[in-house]
DNA sequence: GCCAAAGCTGCAACACGTTCTACCTTTCGG
DNA sequence: CCGAAAGGTAGAACGTGTTGCAGCTTTGGC
């Protein structure tokens, strides 16, 4: 009686623990070959054998290949969220400090040229079986601006509200136009910058 | 004589004419179905068949769906301006004429909410083939805000690059947005709105 | 005139997202 | 303990964008 035979019966069971990797697999799996060779490189067949699943045990999870990337798009974001977290944004002014986060996310996303076009080209299409998984991110990116504007401390962010969704558009746009190769990397941040410092100066 | 009978051979000649006729008719067959059931119903072997062309020669004239699509839109802008240009955007300050712009076109693009989103659709694909319509599209929406920012006189619009590349993207994101039911049209022609007066008021 | 190139046609074929079927195993409320 | 529900597997099958092919006609330079 030491060890207690079946804790509380609050643990997953072996089952939800299995299903749980599954999931993790599958978002793994489909990173890895998003990172190899962009948006045609995740082939639901070769997502399902490389997380050792069946094709319709990865439908059930994700109802579709747009799901599938924003949802690993979403983990990416709040690992991103995390170590902003850890080492806040530099800068004096909230347009330094919002242009720091953007700068340093662009470096970020440029280093793996490939699975960011795979994801962001998920998240700009309509699938609607993506809904959820694109406010999610949405909403993280707004958030990551938001601790941006005010350095850590302050209150009232709701002032703010109209440059934060306009800053979310410019950060959106210019990902989709760098991935569709119609702005190269520093054309996309030269973009950012100039909206945060528009929007930004001279405003509280 | 009289009615020379190989006027000069300057003219397109049959052969041309009736390929251009061809071009023509498949952005409206392209255009019609993408109105009546957007982007999914636009499929290939039915716009051919609505235009009375063979598969190969669509394929011929525009080498992807996106690219096709995104020629339809490329055209569309380009009416969309022409009926600017009769009838100027009303308003005393740079940021009411652009508000009005847009305004005015969001009313436009909802009354075929099929065809925009059809159209947004293929603007937002990364397909590189369809690259060069949409450099075409970006610069005719630029265009149009411009010309709203200067109440047809003025001179340095250079000044305004940056207001003009940033609305640009605010406005290809509400869009983007729009179609994916992330944001309702009220709600879309709000965010616009509220750019376009963070970005002109108290500026020139 | 003649011939290569350009443009068309009709149709077969392929690839990949998605759906469906048939069947098995684990979990859990009664 | 039982039976239904949930979650899995293997694999066939379907739809649609895209490509390839064989042959036809028109055009334009020589």
């Amino acid at each position: 009686m030491t060890t207690t035979p079946t804790p509380a019966a609050r643990v997953p069971g072996p089952r939800a623990i299995e299903t749980a990797a599954r999931r993790r697999r599958l978002l793994e799996a489909a990173s890895e070959l998003a990172a190899e060779g962009g948006y045609d490189a995740v082939q639901m067949r070769d997502v399902a054998a490389k997380a050792e699943v069946a094709l319709g045990t990865l439908y059930r999870h994700y109802s579709s290949k747009d799901q599938l990337l924003v949802a690993a798009l979403a983990a990416q974001a709040s690992e991103l969220q995390r170590r902003l977290a850890l080492r806040p944004p530099r800068g004096a002014t909230p347009a330094d400090r919002v242009t720091d986060v953007l700068r340093r996310a662009c470096r970020a996303l440029e280093r793996e040229p490939h699975a960011t076009a795979a994801m962001v080209t998920a998240l700009s299409s309509p699938d609607p079986d993506a809904a959820a998984a694109k406010f999610e991110v949405y909403a993280t990116l707004r958030t990551i601006i938001a601790d941006a504007i005010d350095g850590h401390d302050t209150g009232d962010i709701s002032e703010f509200d109209g440059v934060l969704r306009v800053l979310g558009h410019v950060w959106l746009s210019t990902l989709s136009a760098w991935v569709g190769g119609m702005l190269s990397g520093p054309e996309m941040t030269a973009d950012l910058t100039a909206a945060a410092h528009l929007l930004l100066d001279g405003r509280a």
